[in-house]
DNA sequence: GCGACAG
DNA sequence: ATCTTGTCGC
C-alpha cells in the first residue's frame, strides 16, 4: 500500500478537475452504489452492490461485483478501500445510470477528494455522495457545510423529526441539484438508489450464511 | 498530547 | 463497516 503522504497528494491533485456544475439538462436513471465486507479464511472481501432506478423509485437493474481488499478503512482514504471494487462492478454491469450516488462523501473531504468525487473523477461519471455521519466542516443554520471558507456540502432533513444526511458534489454536478436529488429519491432517511443497494447485499449475505 | 474520524 | 435480540416509540 502506498504512502499516506502520496494518496494525500493524489486526492488534492483529483480535486482540481472536480466540476461542481450540472454537466446534464435532464437525466432518466440514477444508480446507488454501496458495499459491504466480510472476513473469509483470514482474508477480506468485498461485494460492490449497483441498484438502477427511474424517476419513479422503480427498480430497474441489481448487479454485484465481489473480490478482494487489502487496503484498510483510514477515515479520510475511504476510496482506496472501495473505489477498486466500484470500478470492477460499474464496468460490469450491462446497464449504466445517468447519474451515480454514491454512499460516502464527495468534497465533504478534508481534501475536497472523498469518495464520490474520486469515482466521479477517475471514470468522468456524474456522481455526488450522500454520508450518514459528518465527516468534517461546520455546519451553518442554513444546513451548508463550509471548510477553508467553502462550502462543502449540506445537511439534509430527508425525514422529518430523524437525523440529517450530508449531501456533497461528487463530480459534473451542482450541489443544489444533488440535494434536490436526494429529496425526489427519499422515502426514508437514507435516500432509495443507496439504501437499496444496501439492503441487496444484506438479503445477498443473510442467503449465503445458511 | 487530546479528540475526531465517511465506510 | 461488522459482531448481535428484543424492544420502545412514532
Amino acid at each position: 500500500m502506498r504512502d499516506i503522504e502520496t494518496l494525500k497528494k493524489e486526492q488534492v491533485e483529483c480535486s482540481k478537475y472536480i466540476i461542481q456544475e450540472d454537466c446534464f439538462k435532464d437525466f432518466n436513471t440514477i444508480g446507488g452504489v454501496d458495499l459491504t465486507f466480510l472476513k473469509k479464511s483470514g482474508k477480506t472481501i468485498g461485494i460492490g452492490a449497483l441498484v438502477i432506478l427511474d424517476k419513479e423509485k422503480h427498480v430497474l437493474h441489481e448487479h454485484t461485483y465481489e473480490d478482494y481488499v487489502d487496503f484498510p478503512y483510514i477515515p479520510g482514504f475511504l476510496s482506496y478501500r472501495e473505489f477498486p471494487i466500484m470500478e470492477k462492478l460499474i464496468k460490469t454491469s450491462k446497464i449504466e445510470p445517468d447519474i451515480y450516488m454514491i454512499d460516502g462523501n464527495g468534497m465533504l473531504h478534508p481534501r475536497f477528494c472523498g469518495l464520490a468525487s474520486y469515482f466521479g473523477v477517475k471514470l468522468d461519471k456524474i456522481s455526488f455522495g450522500v454520508a450518514k455521519k459528518l465527516l468534517i466542516g461546520n455546519v451553518n443554520e442554513d444546513g451548508y457545510i463550509t471548510l477553508d471558507g467553502k462550502i462543502i456540502g449540506k445537511a439534509v432533513k430527508t425525514k422529518k423529526n430523524t437525523k440529517p444526511v450530508f449531501v456533497s458534489v461528487g463530480h459534473k454536478i451542482s450541489l443544489e441539484s444533488a440535494v434536490n436529488i436526494t429529496f425526489s429519491f427519499s422515502k426514508y432517511r437514507i435516500p432509495e438508489p443507496t439504501r437499496l443497494a444496501h439492503n441487496l447485499l444484506k438479503n445477498l449475505r443473510k442467503e449465503e450464511e445458511l
